[in-house]
DNA sequence: ATGCTATTTGGCAAAATAGCCATGCACTAT
DNA sequence: ATAGTGCATGGCTATTTTGCCAAATAGCAT
Protein backbone atom coordinates (compact mmCIF):
# COMPACT_ATOMS: atom_id res chain seq x y z
CA UNK A 1 0.00 0.00 0.00
CA UNK A 2 1.25 3.25 -0.92
CA UNK A 3 2.81 5.70 2.39
CA UNK A 4 0.28 8.07 1.86
CA UNK A 5 -2.42 6.20 1.46
CA UNK A 6 -1.71 3.69 4.72
CA UNK A 7 -1.40 7.05 6.93
CA UNK A 8 -4.55 8.08 5.80
CA UNK A 9 -6.41 4.67 6.73
CA UNK A 10 -4.44 3.90 9.43
CA UNK A 11 -6.12 7.38 10.85
CA UNK A 12 -9.56 6.20 10.23
CA UNK A 13 -8.98 2.94 11.59
CA UNK A 14 -7.52 4.65 14.78
CA UNK A 15 -11.05 6.43 15.15
CA UNK A 16 -13.30 3.06 14.23
CA UNK A 17 -11.13 1.33 16.60
CA UNK A 18 -11.92 3.53 19.49
CA UNK A 19 -15.81 2.93 18.86
CA UNK A 20 -15.50 -0.86 18.17
CA UNK A 21 -16.86 -1.95 22.01
CA UNK A 22 -19.87 -2.33 23.74
CA UNK A 23 -19.00 -0.14 26.56
CA UNK A 24 -17.72 2.28 24.81
CA UNK A 25 -20.83 2.33 22.13
CA UNK A 26 -22.90 2.49 25.34
CA UNK A 27 -20.92 5.77 26.11
CA UNK A 28 -21.57 7.14 23.02
CA UNK A 29 -25.01 6.77 22.86
CA UNK A 30 -25.82 8.11 26.31
CA UNK A 31 -23.09 10.88 25.65
CA UNK A 32 -25.64 11.70 22.67
CA UNK A 33 -28.36 12.37 25.16
CA UNK A 34 -27.08 14.16 27.63
CA UNK A 35 -23.22 15.44 28.93
CA UNK A 36 -22.63 12.28 31.95
CA UNK A 37 -19.73 11.93 34.95
CA UNK A 38 -17.51 8.93 34.96
CA UNK A 39 -19.74 7.57 38.00
CA UNK A 40 -23.05 7.40 36.20
CA UNK A 41 -21.43 5.50 33.29
CA UNK A 42 -19.78 3.46 35.16
CA UNK A 43 -23.22 2.49 36.95
CA UNK A 44 -24.73 1.82 33.67
CA UNK A 45 -21.92 -0.40 32.04
CA UNK A 46 -21.24 -2.38 35.65
CA UNK A 47 -17.50 -2.15 35.49
CA UNK A 48 -14.75 -1.12 37.97
CA UNK A 49 -14.18 2.51 37.85
CA UNK A 50 -11.06 2.64 36.22
CA UNK A 51 -11.94 0.34 33.34
CA UNK A 52 -14.29 3.09 32.14
CA UNK A 53 -11.76 5.82 32.85
CA UNK A 54 -10.00 3.89 30.17
CA UNK A 55 -12.26 3.53 27.77
CA UNK A 56 -13.21 7.64 27.99
CA UNK A 57 -9.62 7.76 27.80
CA UNK A 58 -9.35 6.10 24.61
CA UNK A 59 -13.10 7.82 23.39
CA UNK A 60 -11.30 11.19 24.05
CA UNK A 61 -7.83 10.55 22.33
CA UNK A 62 -9.51 9.73 19.35
CA UNK A 63 -11.50 12.76 19.55
CA UNK A 64 -15.34 11.71 19.36
CA UNK A 65 -15.66 13.29 23.06
CA UNK A 66 -14.96 16.22 25.18
CA UNK A 67 -14.67 16.68 29.01
CA UNK A 68 -15.49 19.19 30.98
CA UNK A 69 -14.81 19.05 34.75
CA UNK A 70 -16.75 20.94 37.38
CA UNK A 71 -16.46 20.55 40.94
CA UNK A 72 -15.61 17.13 42.24
CA UNK A 73 -16.60 15.20 38.81
CA UNK A 74 -15.71 15.16 35.16
CA UNK A 75 -18.43 15.79 33.11
CA UNK A 76 -17.80 13.71 29.27
CA UNK A 77 -19.68 14.80 26.29
CA UNK A 78 -20.20 13.38 22.56
CA UNK A 79 -18.12 16.05 20.32
CA UNK A 80 -19.16 15.13 16.83
CA UNK A 81 -22.85 13.77 16.85
CA UNK A 82 -22.87 12.29 13.45
CA UNK A 83 -21.47 9.44 14.68
CA UNK A 84 -25.30 9.00 15.94
CA UNK A 85 -25.68 8.44 11.80
CA UNK A 86 -22.82 5.92 11.54
CA UNK A 87 -25.06 3.72 14.04
CA UNK A 88 -27.98 3.61 12.18
CA UNK A 89 -26.01 1.76 9.36
CA UNK A 90 -24.49 -0.47 11.22
CA UNK A 91 -28.19 -1.67 13.03
CA UNK A 92 -29.41 -2.23 8.96
CA UNK A 93 -26.21 -4.28 8.45
CA UNK A 94 -27.13 -6.36 11.14
CA UNK A 95 -30.87 -6.51 10.12
CA UNK A 96 -29.78 -7.67 6.75
CA UNK A 97 -27.93 -10.01 8.70
CA UNK A 98 -30.75 -11.25 10.35
CA UNK A 99 -32.63 -11.61 7.13
CA UNK A 100 -30.31 -13.49 5.36
CA UNK A 101 -30.20 -15.94 8.18
CA UNK A 102 -33.74 -16.07 8.47
CA UNK A 103 -33.56 -17.46 4.32
CA UNK A 104 -31.45 -19.49 5.36
CA UNK A 105 -33.19 -21.28 8.30
CA UNK A 106 -36.56 -21.04 5.61
CA UNK A 107 -34.24 -22.80 3.05
CA UNK A 108 -33.75 -25.78 5.10
CA UNK A 109 -36.91 -26.55 5.89
CA UNK A 110 -37.96 -25.09 9.63
CA UNK B 1 -25.17 -4.24 32.22
CA UNK B 2 -28.26 -5.52 31.51
CA UNK B 3 -27.91 -8.49 29.11
CA UNK B 4 -30.45 -7.32 26.43
CA UNK B 5 -28.69 -4.22 26.37
CA UNK B 6 -25.71 -6.12 25.80
CA UNK B 7 -26.18 -8.47 23.31
CA UNK B 8 -27.67 -6.00 21.22
CA UNK B 9 -24.14 -3.56 21.75
CA UNK B 10 -21.64 -6.90 21.10
CA UNK B 11 -23.33 -7.18 17.91
CA UNK B 12 -22.86 -4.10 16.69
CA UNK B 13 -18.91 -3.82 18.05
CA UNK B 14 -18.46 -6.82 16.06
CA UNK B 15 -19.46 -4.97 12.89
CA UNK B 16 -17.56 -1.83 13.69
CA UNK B 17 -14.35 -4.06 14.42
CA UNK B 18 -14.43 -5.72 11.60
CA UNK B 19 -14.02 -2.34 10.23
CA UNK B 20 -11.30 -1.41 12.09
CA UNK B 21 -8.38 -1.94 10.58
CA UNK B 22 -6.31 -0.42 7.71
CA UNK B 23 -6.40 -2.93 5.08
CA UNK B 24 -10.25 -3.45 5.49
CA UNK B 25 -10.87 0.16 5.48
CA UNK B 26 -8.95 -0.08 1.78
CA UNK B 27 -11.01 -2.94 1.00
CA UNK B 28 -14.28 -1.33 2.07
CA UNK B 29 -13.34 1.41 -0.31
CA UNK B 30 -12.06 -0.66 -3.38
CA UNK B 31 -15.10 -2.57 -3.14
CA UNK B 32 -17.26 0.43 -2.86
CA UNK B 33 -15.93 1.23 -6.48
CA UNK B 34 -16.71 -2.14 -7.78
CA UNK B 35 -15.74 -6.17 -7.22
CA UNK B 36 -12.42 -7.15 -6.83
CA UNK B 37 -10.93 -10.68 -6.76
CA UNK B 38 -8.32 -11.57 -4.33
CA UNK B 39 -5.37 -11.00 -6.26
CA UNK B 40 -6.05 -8.06 -6.86
CA UNK B 41 -6.64 -6.66 -3.56
CA UNK B 42 -4.06 -8.43 -2.10
CA UNK B 43 -1.39 -6.31 -4.54
CA UNK B 44 -2.72 -3.52 -3.39
CA UNK B 45 -2.49 -4.34 0.17
CA UNK B 46 0.87 -5.68 -0.33
CA UNK B 47 0.75 -8.15 2.49
CA UNK B 48 0.69 -12.15 1.97
CA UNK B 49 -2.68 -13.10 0.15
CA UNK B 50 -3.18 -15.51 3.29
CA UNK B 51 -3.10 -12.19 5.44
CA UNK B 52 -5.49 -10.69 2.73
CA UNK B 53 -8.18 -13.55 2.33
CA UNK B 54 -8.19 -13.60 6.70
CA UNK B 55 -8.98 -9.77 6.46
CA UNK B 56 -11.88 -10.83 3.76
CA UNK B 57 -13.24 -13.33 5.59
CA UNK B 58 -13.59 -10.77 8.69
CA UNK B 59 -15.29 -8.61 6.60
CA UNK B 60 -17.59 -11.21 5.17
CA UNK B 61 -18.53 -12.92 8.41
CA UNK B 62 -19.84 -9.61 9.71
CA UNK B 63 -22.04 -9.19 6.69
CA UNK B 64 -20.36 -6.52 5.03
CA UNK B 65 -18.93 -7.53 2.20
CA UNK B 66 -20.19 -10.78 -0.30
CA UNK B 67 -18.48 -13.26 -2.56
CA UNK B 68 -19.24 -14.90 -6.39
CA UNK B 69 -16.81 -17.59 -7.19
CA UNK B 70 -16.73 -17.68 -10.97
CA UNK B 71 -13.86 -19.72 -12.69
CA UNK B 72 -10.93 -19.84 -10.98
CA UNK B 73 -11.14 -16.45 -8.68
CA UNK B 74 -13.41 -15.33 -6.10
CA UNK B 75 -15.40 -11.63 -6.64
CA UNK B 76 -16.25 -9.83 -3.64
CA UNK B 77 -18.63 -7.11 -3.15
CA UNK B 78 -19.83 -4.39 -0.77
CA UNK B 79 -22.84 -5.57 0.47
CA UNK B 80 -23.71 -2.28 2.81
CA UNK B 81 -23.16 0.62 0.46
CA UNK B 82 -23.97 2.96 3.58
CA UNK B 83 -20.91 1.80 4.74
CA UNK B 84 -19.27 4.76 2.88
CA UNK B 85 -21.59 7.54 4.52
CA UNK B 86 -19.79 6.31 7.59
CA UNK B 87 -16.59 7.47 6.50
CA UNK B 88 -17.78 10.84 5.82
CA UNK B 89 -18.32 11.21 9.73
CA UNK B 90 -15.02 9.84 10.25
CA UNK B 91 -13.33 12.37 8.05
CA UNK B 92 -15.71 15.19 9.84
CA UNK B 93 -13.97 13.87 13.48
CA UNK B 94 -10.22 14.02 11.52
CA UNK B 95 -10.93 17.44 10.49
CA UNK B 96 -12.27 18.56 13.68
CA UNK B 97 -9.26 17.15 15.56
CA UNK B 98 -7.25 18.67 13.06
CA UNK B 99 -8.09 22.12 13.63
CA UNK B 100 -7.83 21.64 17.45
CA UNK B 101 -4.45 20.47 16.86
CA UNK B 102 -3.72 23.69 14.73
CA UNK B 103 -5.53 25.71 17.65
CA UNK B 104 -3.02 24.26 20.23
CA UNK B 105 -0.28 25.24 18.08
CA UNK B 106 -1.46 28.90 17.54
CA UNK B 107 -1.91 29.17 21.19
CA UNK B 108 1.37 27.52 22.51
CA UNK B 109 3.16 30.36 19.41
CA UNK B 110 4.17 28.86 16.72
C1' DA C 1 -4.77 19.54 58.08
C1' DT C 2 -7.81 15.41 57.62
C1' DG C 3 -10.88 12.85 55.60
C1' DC C 4 -14.13 11.94 51.78
C1' DT C 5 -15.49 11.62 46.97
C1' DA C 6 -14.51 11.39 42.05
C1' DT C 7 -11.39 10.17 38.73
C1' DT C 8 -6.94 8.79 36.60
C1' DT C 9 -2.73 6.01 36.23
C1' DG C 10 0.53 2.02 36.63
C1' DG C 11 1.01 -2.65 36.65
C1' DC C 12 -0.13 -7.07 35.52
C1' DA C 13 -2.35 -11.35 33.52
C1' DA C 14 -5.71 -13.07 30.31
C1' DA C 15 -7.76 -12.77 25.97
C1' DA C 16 -8.13 -11.21 21.30
C1' DT C 17 -5.91 -9.78 16.96
C1' DA C 18 -2.47 -9.65 13.17
C1' DG C 19 0.55 -11.59 9.94
C1' DC C 20 3.61 -14.95 8.13
C1' DC C 21 4.54 -19.69 6.48
C1' DA C 22 3.20 -24.09 5.11
C1' DT C 23 -0.38 -26.77 3.58
C1' DG C 24 -4.81 -28.03 1.55
C1' DC C 25 -8.49 -27.49 -1.87
C1' DA C 26 -10.89 -26.27 -6.13
C1' DC C 27 -10.77 -25.11 -10.63
C1' DT C 28 -8.24 -24.59 -15.24
C1' DA C 29 -5.18 -25.87 -18.69
C1' DT C 30 -2.26 -29.07 -21.12
C1' DA D 1 -3.23 -37.40 -15.18
C1' DT D 2 -0.25 -33.57 -14.12
C1' DA D 3 0.83 -29.18 -13.32
C1' DG D 4 -0.47 -24.44 -12.41
C1' DT D 5 -3.31 -20.70 -10.54
C1' DG D 6 -6.21 -18.56 -6.94
C1' DC D 7 -7.78 -18.71 -2.49
C1' DA D 8 -8.68 -20.59 2.30
C1' DT D 9 -7.15 -22.74 6.58
C1' DG D 10 -4.14 -24.35 10.44
C1' DG D 11 -0.47 -23.29 13.20
C1' DC D 12 2.55 -20.35 15.40
C1' DT D 13 4.51 -16.03 17.39
C1' DA D 14 4.35 -11.16 18.26
C1' DT D 15 1.53 -7.42 19.41
C1' DT D 16 -2.52 -5.18 21.12
C1' DT D 17 -6.47 -4.86 23.93
C1' DT D 18 -9.12 -5.64 28.10
C1' DG D 19 -10.09 -5.39 32.88
C1' DC D 20 -9.03 -5.83 37.52
C1' DC D 21 -6.47 -4.15 41.68
C1' DA D 22 -3.71 -0.95 44.02
C1' DA D 23 -2.00 3.50 44.31
C1' DA D 24 -1.87 8.47 43.04
C1' DT D 25 -4.15 12.91 42.24
C1' DA D 26 -7.58 16.66 42.71
C1' DG D 27 -11.29 19.02 44.72
C1' DC D 28 -14.72 19.54 48.56
C1' DA D 29 -16.08 19.56 53.37
C1' DT D 30 -15.04 19.85 58.27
Amino acid sequence: MKHLLKTRYEARAKIIKALAHPSRLLIIEELNQRERCVGELTEMIGADVSTVSKHLSILKNAGLISDDKRGNSIFYSLRVPCIMQFMGCVEEVLSVNAKKHNAILKCSGR
